[in-house]
DNA sequence: GCGCGTTCAGAAAGCGCTTTCTGATGTACC
DNA sequence: GGTACATCAGAAAGCGCTTTCTGAACGCGC
């Protein structure tokens, strides 16, 4: 390289593939086929192509790349909270699985805001990712529905990939469907058997899918067995650690205490411990306590927490693979996950 | 819209700005002008742009506009691993200071692979990312130093910010610094206050710039008091849960128990309580356990953890923050962040 | 020896935008 | 009324690639 074809370069921003290619002495398309191995190329330019990108240290502008070949290494994944357990247990299986697909994950955090969520999704279109999960509940709502159709389906029609994690009622996606439903009836069964008849919940915003099938298949698992749970002891606050502190304080104040909660998700569970513990309420021996997902840390609790174990990581695998592989003829794939009851310490025969 | 035209859309994969144009019947110069609002347009013609767009459902291309305007809208950050509940805290303050900036955050996991994270640098590189973050610790290796520069003085010199948390060497970058050693020797000596005098710790592995500062930080504060850490008390192991635990086992296994435990992290620390109290011996009755962080989960275990208290969202803010800012005149900046002692129940005299 | 089919390098046409340059129109002022 | 100067729309030149098209060179069979 002259003297001058330095200096032109140092100028440029980046090194280009018409440096190398100019370097190599041969033209941008040979250039092009030798970094891509698209065609044969004589063994000659070929070595000199790779010696000049090497030399040079060329990175391909992916921005171009795409631009030009219509199709991006990068896949967009939307949450609600990254710093939620169970949203980054699954994160970690949805990376993994990534980066075995060579693919770069643009992580979104909507923090529970619907519309946020939707405007995710917009940019990741933008970026023109090769697909978007959404991992995380969906809402039960008529409109943010719509709207986000509105997103989605342009954007499969043009080929993007959808998958979905959770329940999405009207969204026509692969899906992976952990079992709600029919994990909360089991716990349910499960503490029927160990006596209780005297049932708490501690719930979420009942707009999401997930808080909604949890609550419905545990209570109707007690109705099956004739237990009811009293609207009283149906206790509603945000799906976080303190929303499920300040749902365990409000149940206590009502008075009136069961034998057996059960909080819709272990974090929830991990904050009405918690508040057990404050109100000096012993966990098993005054109240039962029991929670759903299975996130690492509730086994290191005490008492460590019963619970219903979802396989958090290979759920995100498997929405990840659901989105890399070829796409369904006709219908959406789903995958059902069932969960798995772990009886733990914070459970036990009602005194 | 004619028919014709409706159909020659109806083939091609998106909606582009050319079709929002000829919709409009203005030029592609102005339906850009308007869309960005980068110059005076007249009110009928903006009026018009704006509701084709709307009616065609037009998103633009990220892509074509990366490599028109060459500057993208979005920024990587490259942890070890999103479900450690560090990194998972930190990552909510990056996401959601991203989020005011208007950024798409990609998040890259290198599961601890030295040669991975320099992989993903490369990756953002050629997405022409705004910024690069590197969430967590250096590595104290001359040839992954060297690899990294490599990497990143290119990036920067092409425009490229890059902001890293924790301390790496050798790379000129602006950089929030945790007060790692300043922390371990104020723990040490709350430890030694409460009149602890054989002190075991608990490590990672000795490349991570975080271990060895928090590690030399806790042992030069105890040997300015004249207190010796034994080498069979230090125990090194991975830096997890399941790391912290395997360190505590051992170090029981090799008699000669100290008085207090000190893990570089907590969430080792969360290993080494689930060891001892597999092991029988109680917390803090028996040997008192300090940790690293203050992880969120920490407050919630039995007994909560005494810690030397980072704020972790902060900091992910705090990165970003740097990194959005206009670059230095000169050198990098740095931003340190003081620990502060968190004195819990995990923790008393020795007896 | 000539036409034919192969093979493979180079020219060039985009991909969908931004932005500079050009030119038309309108306004102000002498 | 004419010149000077804004103002703003449109034409066109890229941005850095991929990929089709073109054509040169060569080997083969008749």
């Amino acid at each position: 390289m002259t003297e001058a074809a330095e200096e032109q370069r140092a100028d440029r921003a980046y090194v280009t593939l018409q440096d190398v290619a100019r370097d190599a002495g041969v033209s941008l398309a040979t250039a092009s086929r030798v970094l891509n191995g698209t065609s044969q190329v004589r063994a000659d330019l070929r070595e000199r192509v790779l010696a000049s990108a090497g030399r040079l240290s060329y990175t391909p502008n992916a921005h171009a790349q795409a631009l030009a070949s219509s199709s991006s290494k990068s896949v967009g994944v939307v949450c609600h909270d990254v710093s939620d357990p169970y949203f980054a247990a699954v994160a970690r299986g949805v990376m993994r699985t990534a980066a075995e697909h060579g693919m770069l994950v643009m992580l979104a955090s909507t923090f529970r805001d619907p519309a946020r969520e939707i405007e995710y999704v917009a940019m990741l279109r933008a970026q023109r990712a090769r697909a978007i999960l959404l991992i995380g509940s969906g809402f039960e709502d008529r409109d943010w529905e719509r709207a986000m159709a509105a997103e989605l389906d342009p954007y499969q029609r043009t080929g993007g990939r959808v998958a979905v994690l959770s329940r999405h009622r009207s969204l026509k996606v692969d899906a992976v469907l952990p079992q709600n439903r029919e994990g909360a009836a089991a716990l349910a069964r499960a503490l029927l058997d160990l006596g209780h008849r005297d049932f708490a919940v501690l719930t979420g915003p009942h707009a999401l899918t997930t808080v909604s099938d949890r609550l419905g298949g545990f209570t109707d698992a007690l109705a099956d067995a004739g237990v009811r749970v009293p609207s009283e002891h149906i206790v509603e606050a945000a799906f976080t650690r303190d929303g499920g502190y300040a749902a365990a304080t409000e149940l206590l104040a009502r008075g009136n205490r069961p034998t057996c909660v059960f909080a819709v998700t272990d974090v929830m569970a991990i904050g009405a411990l918690a508040a057990f513990r404050d109100q000096g309420v012993a966990v098993p021996d005054e109240i039962s306590l029991a929670g759903f997902d299975d996130i690492p840390i509730v086994r290191d609790l005490t008492p460590p927490l019963t619970t219903v174990a979802l396989p958090l990581d290979a759920m995100g695998e498997r929405v990840m693979g659901l989105a890399m592989r070829e796409p369904a003829a006709r219908r959406s794939r789903i995958e059902r996950v069932a969960g798995e009851i772990v009886v733990r310490a914070s459970t036990a025969p009602p005194r």
